[in-house]
DNA sequence: CCTTTATAGTGTTGTTATGACACTATGTCA
DNA sequence: TGACATAGTGTCATAACAACACTATAAAGG
C-alpha cells in the first residue's frame, strides 16, 4: 500500500487574487467568508479543488461561482504547503492571480453579489489565513511582468486611450511617468491600433482610442521582438 | 464532514529540476526509477511529501536522499494538477529547480552513487511523466531569471574568472556575447570582488579571480539598484 | 458667446547605454 | 624560443532614455 501514512495527503485550494483597475486605484476582490474557520472575516476568492478537475480548471470554476467572473486572464502564482495554515487540518493552496476589467457587466454583478467587494490594494482589512502574503507576493508579480508582458491591457476595456494606459501602468508601478516619453515609447511597440475614434462624454477634449493589438504583437513575438515597458 | 467525497485529497509530490554548469554546458541531474511506474525510466529527483513537512523541507529532503545535495538554492517552480498526470492515481506535484555547482565534492558523490546522473539539457533520454515539460519551464524560468537576478554565480564556483562568468550567461542564454562589452557591463554592476589572485594550474595565462560580493550586492538592491545582465 | 476648466497632444536636446569591432599581453608546453 | 591558448584592453557610432512646457480641443457655466 502506496503513500499511506508518512506522506500528505493534503486538502487541496486553490486561491485567486483578482486585481482590477479603478481610477485611482489597483483593487483587490475580496470575499467575506461566512463559516469557520474566519467567518466574517474577508478572503481570497478560492475554494477546494474536485477529484476530478485541474488547478486551472478549480480557479476558475471558484472565480464563477464566487464572483460571477468568467474568462479572466489567470495565471498560477505559487503553492503554500506551511503545514499548520490552516486551523483544521493540512491545507495546501495553489494561488493563482487574475486581471478583469472592472468596467465590466460581470464585475458589477460580482460587487453587488453577497459579500463579496472590492478593497484598494493598499488598503486591505484583516485578512483570513495567510492571505495578506499572497496577496503581497501577487502584488510583487504583476509590477514585475506587467514590465516585459502586455498583460496589462487585461485591466482596462478594449477600446483605451493613451492616458487610461498611462495611468494604469502609475498605478500598478506605484510611480509617476513622462508622458511625451510614455506615448513615443509605447506607440513605437507598433502593438496598438489607432482606432480613429474619440472617447464620448467627456468634459473635455476627447482622447483617441487604441486598442491592443494581439495579432501583430504575436507576430513580433515570433520575430524575436521584446515587450518593455 | 468536510471535503469528503467530490474534493480532492491527492498524493503530493514534489520535483526538482537540478541544473548543473559543464564546461560547454548546461546540465540537468536524474535519477532512474527502479519502481513502476516507469520503472528504468530517468526521472526527475523527487518524492511524496510527508505529513510534516513543508514543499521547501520536502524538496530540500529528496535532494537530499536522492542526490546527497545540501544547501543549494532552491526556488518553487510550478504546481501541476492535471488529473491523469500519473497513471497510478491523482498526484500533484510542486515542480522545483535548484543551482548546484559541479565542481562540488557532493555534487560529485551525486553522480557517482546509485542511478544518478547529469544530462546536457538539450540532450534529455526520455523522462517518466511530464517531466519534460517540467524541465522546459525550469529552463525558460532560469533562462529568464538569470538576466536580472544575480543567480547565475550559484553555477560557478566561489571564486571564478570573467571568462567563466561570461560563457555561463553564454551556456545559459545560447547565445554568444562580445567579451569586451559584457566585461564593461559586470565591472560597472560593482557587485564582483576582485580578488588579487589568479587562476592555478592553467596551461595558459591565468586569469583574474573575482567573487560575487553578496553584502554590496544587497545594500544595492536597497538602494535602488537593479541588476540587469 | 466668452471664459474657465480639464485633459489631449506634441519635439528637442543633452546624457547615457549599447553594440560593433581587433590587437597586445602573459603564461605553459614542446 | 616559438607555438599555443586564453586574458585583457578602448573607441566610436548609434540608439535609448530622461528632462522639460506649451498649444489644442471640447464641454460647462456664467
Amino acid at each position: 500500500m502506496p503513500f499511506t501514512y508518512p506522506y500528505a495527503r493534503p486538502a487541496l485550494t486553490v486561491d485567486c487574487v483578482v486585481f482590477g483597475l479603478d481610477v485611482s486605484d489597483l483593487k483587490v476582490l475580496l470575499i467575506q467568508r461566512d463559516l469557520a474557520p474566519f467567518a466574517g472575516r474577508w478572503a481570497l476568492p478560492g475554494g477546494f479543488v474536485r477529484v476530478d478537475e485541474t488547478l486551472d480548471e478549480a480557479a476558475r470554476r471558484e472565480l464563477r461561482e464566487e464572483a460571477g467572473l468568467t474568462k479572466v486572464f489567470l495565471e498560477q502564482l505559487c503553492t503554500i504547503g506551511e503545514v499548520q495554515r490552516d486551523p483544521r487540518e493540512r491545507v495546501v493552496t495553489v494561488a493563482h492571480y487574475a486581471l478583469v476589467r472592472l468596467g465590466d457587466h460581470q464585475v458589477q454583478a460580482a460587487t453587488d453579489a453577497r459579500n463579496a467587494a472590492w478593497f484598494a490594494v493598499d488598503d486591505l482589512p484583516d485578512l483570513a489565513f495567510d492571505h495578506v502574503a499572497i496577496v503581497t507576493t501577487a502584488l510583487q508579480r504583476l509590477q514585475g511582468k506587467v514590465r516585459y508582458q502586455p498583460i496589462g491591457f487585461e485591466l482596462l476595456p478594449p477600446k483605451f486611450s493613451l492616458s487610461q494606459l498611462q495611468r494604469m501602468y502609475e498605478i500598478i508601478l506605484e510611480r509617476e511617468l513622462d508622458k511625451r516619453n510614455f506615448r513615443k515609447k509605447v506607440l513605437s511597440l507598433g502593438i496598438l491600433q489607432d482606432l480613429d475614434e474619440v472617447e464620448q462624454d467627456v468634459a473635455h477634449r476627447a482622447a483617441r482610442l487604441y486598442r491592443f493589438d494581439e495579432r501583430t504583437y504575436r507576430q513580433k513575438v515570433k520575430d524575436g521582438f521584446n515587450f518593455e515597458l
